[in-house]
DNA sequence: AGCATCGCCTGAACCGGTTCGGACGGACCG
DNA sequence: CGGTCCGTCCGAACCGGTTCAGGCGATGCT
């Protein structure tokens, strides 16, 4: 009774075992009306005994369907390795499609004209459904090459360009508001801002929340540093701020991602430096190790995977939807995320401590 | 000319446009030998013209091929989103599938019931071609599910229960090894081990090469924890080796992964020891954070991207051998992991140090 | 000249589903 | 008793490729 001793069975097999016409199985296995109790229960209990299962790839030809959704990253190997967001952020398009045997097609590639070439073979080889679109770029030239390959697409925030592409979008502007008011509230008046690649629309778009919210606050306009997300990248900026000279160099230091973070209070205690007393320090993420490095970070928590089934959901949607839909669905907004205060932020030293190294 | 505004072209829309048969396109386009020059020429500008790339669900149909590969990992989000393992594996997949417009196709199930399901719905809708099985558990029923759906499989090193698939193997055994020879060069004579649950293959079999390893050293027999691979679990399992009478304490803690050895170098700094001084630290990953905790890590640098990549190349050349074909392909095995060594390990104090909490 | 050989190409069958026009038969009605 | 109507089901066409037996014309050989 073993699956593999016997070619697998088809839809034809099920009809002659039911004495049926395949148009009736399809009815029946598509639940759709028009057939006789009598009839569907001997379609029934043929595909039980068969062990029947339609093949992916015939609905697929037939339907012009593809049941799955493709996702396309671009990062060389090295930064995969301390990434944070995308296993997460997969598992929850994975929940989003929902029980509907649909799956998530991944594609890595390393640069960004394979990105391009990548999303070409999906669309023209029709194995997608349609694609999200993460890490949204200033400019982006992937919204008009997925509108004119006429793939569905839900993008990871609203790009700068336009897009008819519904976006699912988190409030990152009012993370970093919550961010500056947290420490403004300290009493911090110079913080710093290490950030990611200003080709990239999230870092930007925190970049300049940050600047928008230190000004709102009257903060003295700090000193900004960009950097590449990665733990080598946070510390050589860490140094950059702590060489400055004491009446430049900030009380607070807000990162764009917990890795730099952390890669950041270990250089600056290193450098003697005490935390939190002689600089604040604040994340981006919560990683899991964030709550257990000294001081514990203070960090916004993130939610990938609810960012993943939401942006599944509106993809399927959309697909459901049809090509030819006028509506434009409309963006979704995530729930705003959370400041989490730990331990690496305090009031600012009455008198900055010259670091002792 | 955007591809958007027309339906897209087919084999036959080449064919009338070259003026030739279907068949004839199909030949050009796998390359087969039997085609005169000139009507090459003139259906490889046809396809140009049209811009004309084959339905991958009509390949999939006509060859009962997918070109895709599975890969089906049980994991709860919440562990997902500190883990270093999956994203360059997955990232090395595809690398090693190679230029083949082969693809990945992920599915994140929440618990075992609905792994299996996920692997049979992969099998019997022709999802996939192949399949990798990671995190192989002890009595892994899924070796015997998967040689039942008649799905070609590799596994990622070499199960407990009899399977004619292909092994891709690392060496974690001799890392353990490295590890211990390594504290036991340092004078260590009491060692611990922090693992991860015994289920798990792997866990268990670095479990085991450690007793070798010290027994071998002839070093006392340590203490055992294990724990889940969370920082959390990391964290108290150190405490519980911490809180052992002095005599049976370890001066050295060998961990399974970097998330739980960093949590561990925190409780122990937090409880007032002095490391390495007072205890010695070895973490089984290489995190990128390993590198920038205080002290830095010493730990094993293992390479999920080489082993995705591997495996894929593995799983490809069987898929491309058939099934029918009887010899067995030989397991692989991985370069060895390097012990990278750096300051979280050192002789152990020569009086052990009282806490002074 | 007659015939085998060969290279090139066509046409139809096939993969395994979905869809739909229309055939069939029974109930209902006038 | 003849005609409608409705529920049920069949059969064929179709999705877009691949494969292969066979046709056809040109060439080589005796």
């Amino acid at each position: 009774m073993t699956a593999s001793d016997r070619r697998r069975a088809t839809i034809t097999d099920v009809a002659r075992r039911a004495g049926t016409s395949k148009g009736t199985v399809s009815m029946v296995l598509n639940d759709r009306p028009g057939v006789a109790p009598a009839t569907r229960a001997r379609v029934v209990a043929a595909v039980q005994d068969l062990g029947f299962r339609p093949s992916g790839a015939a609905r697929a030809l037939s339907l012009s369907r593809a049941d799955a959704i493709g996702l396309v990253l671009a990062r060389v190997p090295a930064t995969l390795r301390s990434d944070s967001f995308y296993a997460p952020f997969v598992a929850g398009l994975e929940q989003g499609v929902g029980h509907a045997d649909c799956a998530v097609l991944l594609r890595f590639v390393a640069d960004e004209a394979a990105e391009a070439a990548a999303y070409r073979a999906l669309a023209e080889g029709r194995r997608v459904d349609g694609v999200v679109l993460a890490d949204l770029r200033c400019d982006d030239p992937r919204v008009d090459l997925l509108a004119d390959l006429g793939l569905p697409t839900v993008t990871l925030n609203r790009p700068d360009v336009p897009s008819s592409a519904p976006a699912v979008c988190h409030d990152d502007v009012g993370a970093v508001e919550q961010v500056v008011a947290h420490l403004a509230a300290l009493g911090h008046r110079r913080t710093a801002y290490v950030g990611g690649p200003l080709r990239y629309l999230h870092a930007r778009r925190r970049r300049d929340a940050w600047r928008r919210a230190t000004r709102d606050h009257g903060l003295a306009p700090g000193v900004e540093v960009s950097a590449d997300f990665t733990a080598e990248g946070g510390a050589r900026a860490t140094h950059e701020l702590l060489d400055l000279r004491p009446a430049q160099r900030p009380t607070a230091v807000v990162y764009g991602n917990d890795t730099m973070a952390v890669a950041g209070t270990v250089v600056a205690q290193h450098r003697g430096l005490v935390l939190p007393r002689d600089l604040s320090v604040v994340g981006f993420d919560d990683g899991e190790l964030s709550a257990y490095v000294r001081p514990s970070l203070t960090t916004v928590r993130t939610d990938p995977f609810a960012w993943g089934e939401q942006a599944a959901r509106t993809l399927v949607d959309l697909v459901h939807l049809g090509p030819d839909h006028a509506a434009v669905p409309t963006d979704v907004h995530l729930d705003a995320p959370r400041l989490v205060v730990r331990d690496s932020t305090a009031p600012p030293a009455a008198h900055p401590i010259e670091e002792t190294r």
